[in-house]
DNA sequence: AAACCGGGGAA
DNA sequence: TTCCCAGGTTT
């Protein structure tokens, strides 16, 4: 008799699973944390910051007690910020709960904020042991390429025929573990451009392999184009201290501190867009110099500019939504996109 | 169904 | 430079 699938793959997993800090714990909470932290995140960006947070916040209970502004600052230079608003959401519809208890099964912890089919499948496959499947970027590739998946498999009819098979090959017997493996074996072995075939436990039923071509799955579509937004931004400091004002609540980075500026206008001179903006604010300034360039990537636009360097002149009227902070007090605020490693590896020189 | 939401590391 | 990562929510 043939090994399954299931099998192979979790006897292989046991021989070659990475040590993982969320992986030596059974802590459901712990889990849930690890899970959304790493969403669209690579392993090696998020287990520092998982590290940290459940330091931070070791139970349910302290997260969901804990400010908004607590959150996101354990959160800064993470990217997808909208993450830790729900993962803190999550935390207080626990604790507000029946009996405080995280959710023990699939369908509940689908109904927690941030939490979608991936995390919940993974929450309630690993740390209660329920059969469902947890399908990331890394399980889609293994079976486009296991069971020749032709078509965009991240929606449409392919990913309900992919989601098909991925359910129906979940085992009933440690399925968590299951889980593990299969997205261990794309992450570490079945890799998208130089897939290490010969250390694959699945060669011998890889349909693609067997084919002769597993770089041909999945089927990328064509990614879309990327707009640069001309930018500028001002590091108005006043006694040592550097003016920051409120991000829109929606939006891009929203609610977040940043320096003023923005999005120019594609006609107009940029320093005197930038007087307008300070201006705004109740500032009268004299833009001293130019301190240094923007360039920055986001998910779908692209921003360059420069950040300038000004003194305030005269006594501002700031409405409520800016605020002075020290230099050194940066690094305790939620500061995207000039959080406190872009201020020191961009703009370090000119916060001084 | 498509758009939106960050940042970084690897090739 | 391009790709894409332990995805989810909003419109």
């Amino acid at each position: 008799m043939e090994a399954s699938l299931a099998e192979r793959l979790v006897s292989w997993y046991r021989e070659h699973r990475r040590d993982l800090p969320f992986r030596r714990t059974r802590d459901p909470y712990a889990i849930i944390v690890a899970e959304v932290l790493l969403q669209r995140t690579r392993m090696a960006s998020g287990v520092p910051y998982y590290e940290r947070f459940m330091a931070r916040f070791p139970t349910v209970e302290q997260l969901a007690a804990a400010r908004e502004e607590e959150v996101l600052k354990a959160w800064e230079g993470l990217g997808f910020y909208g993450r830790a608003r729900n993962l803190h959401r999550a935390a207080k519809a626990i604790t507000a709960g029946h009996r405080g208890d995280v959710p023990t099964n699939f369908a509940d912890l689908r109904a927690l904020p941030g939490i979608g089919d991936y995390t919940a499948g993974a929450v309630a496959s690993i740390a209660f042991g329920e059969r469902v499947p947890a399908i990331d970027g890394n399980a889609v590739r293994v079976l486009a390429r296991v069971f020749r998946l032709a078509g965009d498999l991240r929606r449409g009819p392919a990913r309900r025929r992919l989601m098909t098979i991925a359910a129906s090959l979940v085992p009933a017997s440690e399925p968590g573990q299951y889980n593990q493996a299969l997205m261990e074996l794309g992450a570490t072995v079945c890799h998208p451009k130089a897939p290490r075939c010969p250390e694959c436990p699945l060669r011998t039923m890889c349909g693609a392999y067997i084919n002769g071509s597993p770089q041909r799955y999945p089927k990328t579509p064509p990614r879309q184009h990327i707009p640069v937004v001309r930018v500028a931004f001002a590091v108005a400091v006043r006694d040592g201290k550097v003016l920051l004002v409120r991000r829109p609540p929606r939006g891009l980075l929203a609610g977040l501190w940043a320096l003023p500026g923005g999005e120019l206008p594609p006609k107009g001179s940029t320093t005197e867009t930038l007087r307008k903006v300070l201006a705004n604010l109740g500032l009268s300034v004299r833009l001293d110099e130019v301190a240094a360039p923007v360039e920055h990537t986001f998910s779908h636009q692209r921003w360059v500019g420069a950040v300038y360097h000004v003194s305030v002149v005269g006594s501002p009227r700031l409405p409520e939504s800016a605020m002075w902070a020290a230099a050194e007090d940066l690094r305790r605020l939620p500061l995207v996109p000039f959080h406190r490693r872009l201020l020191e590896t961009r703009f370090g020189a000119s916060l001084r």
